[in-house]
DNA sequence: AACGCGAATTGACCTCGATCAAATAGCCGG
DNA sequence: CCGGCTATTTGATCGAGGTCAATTCGCGTT
């Protein structure tokens, strides 16, 4: 794992991200102060749950996944995340513990930002603090959004959420490409991969059509019926 | 509903919160503010998942369940709140949206603390940010851990975790009395109350017994190796 | 265009927990 | 102490999803 600095395209994810689209120029450049960038491998372990982590990650290419790991070996994804989120924040509040292990899809590139720093910084910025509290917001209403999807509804009905949350407003047919692998979304969605095409397969009379990473809708009324 | 003010023994169960624990007296009484006190029958609803809400409440007394509601009317729990908790504080920074609905268990006394005074505080007072930022990873951190639990644990095992999660450290036999009804722990752990009981009678051969509300330990190994 | 390999699909089987119903326990009030 | 009512337990049944294995698909490389 090489330790580089950020370049000008780094920079321009990073700053891409929700996390700083409110701050202004002085403070996101504050907040980058002394980030580094490292590439993984996939598979790559970035941190191990329980383990003392010192930054505040974010995705610059690849993709990561939070999750926690059984006493049998089984892993339960927590969390995917895409090229601009960032991830691993909750840490800085949290006895500089991480809550869960996270590891690379694929090759990735990870900017890790200072969590001495930034937690500095958030005591005198307000607009700092504002955005971390935005940010574990979300990710708290991620988690609980998993949490009570898995307790109220259907593998079907979880895979016909998730395409509906990629069909844009308005459209009754639509197609949009997964961008990660099956099995991915179906750790994400707290399935079996067998469990995810037999789901893909439920809803073919549902109007939706799959042909690898491709997702066809051709009704989205009934997939919201489903 | 009746709305009060606070008296001196709400205010002294609120700053016996662990929101509360590192604030100043000056801070502390900043927060409570204008805060007020409402009182609930069993059952009632303090708010609805994505109503607006302008209020962080926190329990006086009582009991109260955060839950999401299916399209099919079934109600998967998210968190249960015991007396001194701070809750629906995630609202302030998701457009004022609460994530979950919020009911009462049994009767219940509930402060309403300032959404808009709370979060101009945090604006100008860092150790008011900061208590905020540990809130909302606590929260963020219990719904990873019952996500986590449902996808990788067994029904005795996450009772299992549960009784050993009010085990004192150290000790090889235990009792307690659980502080509220079999059926809101069965829905804090994502079961039916039949599915916990058939739990809590799997779990007696490794050393748990029942009476109503107590629950004894004899062997605390044996529940570790479950 | 063809080939190889890993991802995905499909089949078969099993287990866990939900649901519904009936019986019992235990708590509270009189 | 007794009775009533709700909570809890227990029994029976069923379905969803996990697991394991075999087959097929599709993507990438040559």
């Amino acid at each position: 794992m090489k330790t580089l600095r950020l370049n000008s395209s780094d920079r321009t994810v990073l700053l891409g991200s929700r996390f700083f689209e409110k701050l202004s120029a002085a403070a996101s450049n504050a907040v980058l102060e002394g980030a580094v960038v490292t590439n993984h491998e996939e598979h790559d372990v970035l941190f191990h749950q329980d383990e003392t982590v010192d930054s505040v990650f974010c995705v610059l290419s690849g993709l990561v996944r939070l999750y926690r790991l059984g006493k049998d070996g089984r892993e339960a994804d927590i969390a995917v995340f895409p090229k601009g989120e960032l991830f691993g924040e909750s840490a800085m509040f949290l006895g500089n513990r991480a809550t869960a292990s996270a590891r690379a899809i694929g090759s990735s590139t990870i900017a890790r930002l200072d969590s001495r720093n930034l937690r500095s910084l958030a005591e005198t910025h307000p607009d700092i603090a504002q955005a971390l509290m935005e940010l574990l917001c979300r990710h708290g209403q991620m988690a609980e959004d998993c949490l009570a999807e898995d307790r109220l509804l259907t593998a079907p009905q979880r895979v016909a959420n998730y395409i509906l949350g990629h069909c844009p407003d308005g459209s009754t047919t639509f197609s949009f490409r997964l961008p990660f692998q099956k099995n991915v979304l179906a750790g994400k969605l707290g399935l079996a991969p067998e469990a995810l095409s037999r789901a893909f397969s439920a809803l073919r009379r549902s109007g939706v059509t799959v042909k690898g990473r491709m997702i066809e809708i051709h009704d989205r009324n009934a997939l919201e019926r489903f």
